[in-house]
RNA sequence: GUCCCCUUCGUCUAGUGGUCAGGACACCGCCCUUUCACGGCGGCGACACGGGUUCGAACCCCGUAGGGGACGCCA
């Protein structure tokens, strides 16, 4: 009762769209809020001017949207910590800025880009090494600083770090880590376009904001122990911090677009659904432990969430197990969510459900939809293949493939067994209503048994006549699902064509 | 160049001194299916290397190699 709330937050910066590996600090940070009832915060961090974009944040809550992280406090969720954009809360920064003033934590730098450049090349020509900064404006006089505020200088303010002793801290998931002092710079913490940089934002909102952990990506520990000073500077307690290993390429650089996609949006456009992505997310840098299922839904992800098994190392994206991870959430998804997914596809193409067609029991688009979808069964394991092995049952104008169209249809035998076939169909069927699978079977093997032929001679055709492809379900059931109106056309024309 | 971190099958990983080093993806084979998937069964395949410590090391220590990250008035 006593243990103060968790509180948790992603800060990205609206500079691109969301890519993989801030989704998956999202999603870590996300699943840690949600097995520890805390909360989770969504902070954008908008202090550069130049690069920050709306559409960029646009973006990067649209993934999140659609992965389905959604934040207790944010944009569009006030919350008592707010505003929740960097750039409308500057006046914070201002007075927190005051009080390292008053303390002597900082000093203003009034050195230009170009001063900087200047020195560092000086430096490195002279075989001198250069490690961002020179501490020049340390220790200006007060008169030099006059001088230079009466040229209407630009400063900048720079936090005074300490020169020996070192700073550590306990991380989440590495463990002990350690920076000599000494190689730490003095770095600014406002710029002289009055934002503050990144390091001295991000420890101004965690601790306004009251964040308990900070979990980001592993390209931060080294502003960590910079953050760590301005907490000490400021007599604040730090929170806690975890770094989360990087996701390289399948070849072991770091996940760039020319590895495939890597923006979020790009998955949803490749078929993946959310709980997949998420799941496959978590995986990568987190294991549920020995034995059990790796497909789980995000309620079980939540329960089984635990900081403790995230990994030090960095892990490869690996798209044939997301495909897969991806195909296993489709197989055991309901008829429900399935359709959910369907429809739209096929709205899209203006596919719609014909009740001449006489297919038995198919009442309307949802049903017949289902009743496909329940065709495919396992086969239902990618979204982009799923105009494919629908078109059929919708148009006559469905992809075929020519190979076996040529081999299975194209030969006089063929032909004359489509013909028979169609005929004996025509025939055999009951003209007024619906036929099921069973009555297509029944006429197939006795024409098969009057042609003195095994019934694959026949079957074989007539799959690749009515679908175009030589692997579909079973082929008296797609019969049935094609209504025999159609099967009797296509067959006819397969083998007059 | 400086600083930090990481290292189990090709990939994601289980494993915290005694295991035939387990699982998943991918790949291969068989079964199921007159098709194709799904599914089932089986196979291939790893403790980076070298020294210690120990009766015993994937697990502990040191070194080497390889990989990754950070060195901005970007975040």
């Amino acid at each position: 009762m006593s243990q103060t709330q968790v509180r948790v937050r992603f800060a990205p910066s609206p500079t691109g769209y969301l890519h993989v590996g801030g989704a998956r600090t999202a999603l870590f940070n996300w699943l840690f809020a949600r097995n520890q009832q805390g909360v989770f915060v969504l902070r954008i961090e908008d202090t550069d001017q130049e690069r920050s974009t709306e559409a960029s944040v646009g973006a990067i809550l649209r993934g999140l949207s659609w992965l389905g992280l959604d934040w207790d406090e944010g944009p569009g969720k006030d919350g008592p910590w707010g505003p929740y954009f960097q750039s409308e809360r500057r006046p914070l920064y201002r007075e927190t800025l005051a009080q390292l003033r008053a303390a002597g934590h900082v000093y203003r730098c009034f050195c230009t880009d170009a001063d900087l450049q200047r020195r560092e090349q000086t430096a490195r020509d002279a075989g001198r090494g250069w490690d961002g900064y020179d501490g020049h404006c340390r220790d200006l006089t007060a008169a030099q600083v006059a001088a230079y505020e009466t040229d209407g200088r630009p400063a900048a303010w720079r936090l005074r770090t300490p020169a020996d002793g070192v700073t550590f801290w306990y991380d989440i998931v590495v463990g002990k880590r350690e920076f000599q002092n000494a190689v730490l710079t003095d770095r600014v913490l406002m710029k002289a376009d009055g934002f503050p940089t990144y390091n001295f934002a991000a420890v101004v909102d965690d601790h306004a904001m009251g964040i308990t952990h900070v979990l980001r990506g592993d390209d931060h520990v080294s502003n960590t122990p910079l953050q760590l000073l301005i907490y000490a500077a400021l007599g604040w307690p730090p929170p806690k911090f975890g770094h989360m290993p990087m996701i390289l390429g399948p070849d072991r650089k770091r996940l760039s677009k020319r590895h495939g996609a890597v923006a979020v949006e790009e998955f949803q456009a490749q078929g993946i659904v959310p709980q997949a992505m998420v799941n496959y997310l978590a995986l990568l840098g987190w294991s549920i432990g020995a034995g059990g299922d790796e497909v789980l839904s995000v309620d079980a992800l939540i329960k089984r969430f635990s900081l403790k098994k995230v990994n030090s190392s960095p892990a490869a994206f690996d798209y044939d197990k997301l495909e897969h991870i991806n195909s296993q959430h489709l197989k055991r998804m309901g008829p429900a969510e399935r359709r959910t997914l369907a429809l739209p596809l096929l709205a899209e193409r203006g596919w719609v459900y014909d009740p001449a067609w006489m297919v038995p029991g198919a009442a309307d688009q949802a049903g017949y939809v289902d009743r496909l979808l329940a065709l495919l069964g396992g086969r239902f394991s990618s979204l982009r293949l799923l105009p494919e092995q629908l078109g059929f049952f919708f148009v006559e104008d469905f992809p075929r493939d020519e190979a076996a169209w040529q081999e299975h249809v194209a030969t006089a035998t063929n032909r004359a067994h489509l013909a028979a076939l169609g005929a004996a169909l025509a025939q055999g069927l009951p003209a007024a209503e619906p036929a099921v699978a069973a009555a297509y079977e029944a006429v197939v093997r006795d024409l098969a048994a009057g042609l003195g032929v095994p019934a694959g001679d026949l079957i074989h055709p007539a799959r690749v006549a009515l679908s175009g492809q030589v692997r579909s379900a079973g082929i008296f059931e797609v019969m049935e699902a094609l209504g025999g109106p159609r099967v009797i056309a296509r067959l006819q024309r397969a083998a007059g064509a």
